[in-house]
DNA sequence: CTGTTAGCGCGTTCAA
DNA sequence: TTGAACGCGCTAACAG
């Protein structure tokens, strides 16, 4: 890469690099309007494009924001990536993506990436998880983001705060109520629902799949209702439908009158996929509810009831937190009943 | 942001500047064991992280890919950016994520902004247009894209080149088979459904629909078939809501024996959901069939025929080739023919 | 093998 | 208001 230089320009206008840089970029002082154009117009013929790099060294700040995702081809990733990018543009800032797949190892080294290309702030989305195996690279990532932040790195965490991390100056988290939505999802599901409840889960440790379990089973336990019994499985399509292929077992032994909560939409999809494929219907054999609200889901048949949640705000207020926007909004859901968990006549 | 410094390291370490840099950096001269590791305990100490910013200004290529895409939470963006960041990483590199709504001024900012952060190269995905009211903007992103080329710099282009360009050095097309792929669907439906064929495309000179309509019309007259209606819409999951809702009250009017092919899957997903909120059913009342086999939709009850496009090979493709990775393989795709076109018994 | 020097392209003091 | 000089942090030539 290479391409003409502001001393280029400069010369070509006949004027000094600093004035040539002056008329270009956003400078306190304005030059006179004659030497003005002749500069534009140098820059123009030249096609002059300003090195941010070099801008970046000398101003020692980057216009750039990290995005760590699980994987930006999963739905709840990419609509949390849109809202970044919509408070990034707004900012005037871009975005630096990287997929970690959920490896704490790999979080800290695209933080570590984050940090040498100066990024402005991160916005880390994806459930953390305390999972005893992860211990020593969740520490480690920690360590690479107090790092970041005492630097002078803003960062912004969906959901929950980084295990470990000591929570100083830049740290930001955007809390989402998971606990309290899966609370009313239940008590919402207890009304429409006498029968057992049965909860599709991630794996244990996980923090956002802990919390709507947690919250769950408070909603049932306030509505008089037994725990729901805990399935747990990948915190993913596949890992729905491999419980789904169980529990269609079960119900074609004969047990009945099931409302299933997978703890993710994308699960709750694989669970009535993996039933349905058993020549059982839904809501008919069993009622399925999920979490999240995925838009691309929304014409599933029969609908399916899930708790609401604006990622594409939450990305976007990851992003506004981490950028210095301090008048925020806190994150908030709703519950929203539909097709899949109303018992048919 | 501020971070101890090279030269930091260096002193602490008591070497020079050049020396931390060769042990720190991938160079080809390997310093002295001792002294190496004297350098990696300062760096280590001292929390070094190097500025990438620096780096590129020196070396003059800053180990950045830019992406454009429309909008990254569709899915099928969704899908190639994750294909382009899986390469990126095996390149080593990162990935700047910009959305531009498919408007080419949009893009031409983009562009602008990858080229001002030194990008080695671009990958624009998103299909490009001809319509009347962008010649001006297109021509504008051609130019941009030609001086960024001009400067050394690589672009690959997902589907159709950029109207416009010259296609000088630096210019890659991952060429998509549309129009074949689309021919090969209308043989096999014509196989399947011995009455009517209509299209829901997208406005008209948007070049990937514009693709698919030619290849099903081609594919429907080998088969000795009339052309097929062709139904303008928004090339949007709401642009096929609105010609679903069109065609249910064609159907429920009396119009039977309909198979419709909708241009892309998520405007499919439109189409059936307006279809089937009118209490018609599918395949029933009418075979519907989409184009690229989004993941997210594969759950989809019936199961929608589609075209499968390995997504994100190709976003993979096009990273490879704007990083010079010359061995590269054309992209195939496949009929997948499911329940939404299999008449009922 | 190591240290010294000179830029990479730009912003920003300072003096004029 | 304009220009000259310095420095941002690092790499790459050169010299020792």
């Amino acid at each position: 890469m290479v391409a003409s230089t502001l001393a280029e320009v400069a010369r070509l206008a006949g004027v000094s690099p600093a004035t040539a840089s002056r008329v270009l970029n956003g400078s306190a002082r304005k030059p006179g309007p004659d030497i003005a154009n002749r500069v534009r117009q140098a820059a123009e013929s030249l096609g002059y494009v300003a090195n941010a790099q070099a801008q970046g060294l000398a101003k020692s700040s980057s216009g750039l924001i990290g995005l760590v995702v699980h994987d930006i081809a999963d739905p709840y990733f990419a609509s949390i990536a849109r809202g970044v990018q919509v408070a990034a543009r707004n900012q005037g800032r871009m975005v630096l993506l990287a997929t970690a797949a959920g490896a704490p190892e790999a979080e800290r080294e695209a933080v570590a990436a984050f940090a040498a290309r100066r990024a402005d702030s991160i916005v880390l989305a994806g459930s953390r998880s305390a999972r005893k195996e992860d211990t020593d690279a969740n520490s480690a990532l920690a360590t690479e983001l107090d790092r970041y932040c005492a630097n002078g790195g803003q960062v912004a965490v969906v959901g929950h705060p980084v295990v470990g991390a000591t929570s100083g100056t830049g740290y930001h988290v955007v809390a989402v109520p998971n606990e309290a939505l899966a609370a009313s999802l239940a008590a919402d599901l207890t009304v429409l629902h006498t029968g057992r409840f049965i909860v599709v889960a991630g794996p244990e440790s996980l923090f956002t799949s802990d919390d709507r379990i947690r919250g769950f089973q408070a909603g049932l336990a306030a509505a008089g209702r037994e725990p729901a019994e805990v399935f747990r499985t990948q915190f993913t399509r596949s890992g729905g439908h491999a419980a789904g292929l169980s529990l269609a077992r079960r119900i074609a032994a004969g047990e009945k009158d099931l409302c299933i909560f997978a703890v993710n939409d994308v699960m709750a999809i694989g669970v009535a996929a993996a039933i349905r494929g058993q020549d059982l219907r839904i809501p008919r054999d069993a009622l399925i509810a999920g979490f999240d609200d995925i838009e691309t889901l929304r014409d599933f048949q029969p609908e399916l009831s899930t708790v609401h949640l604006p990622l594409e705000d939450i990305g976007a207020q990851a992003a506004r937190r981490a950028g210095g926007d301090m008048d925020f909004i806190p994150i908030t859901g709703h519950v929203a009943l539909r097709r899949s968990t109303h018992h048919e006549e």
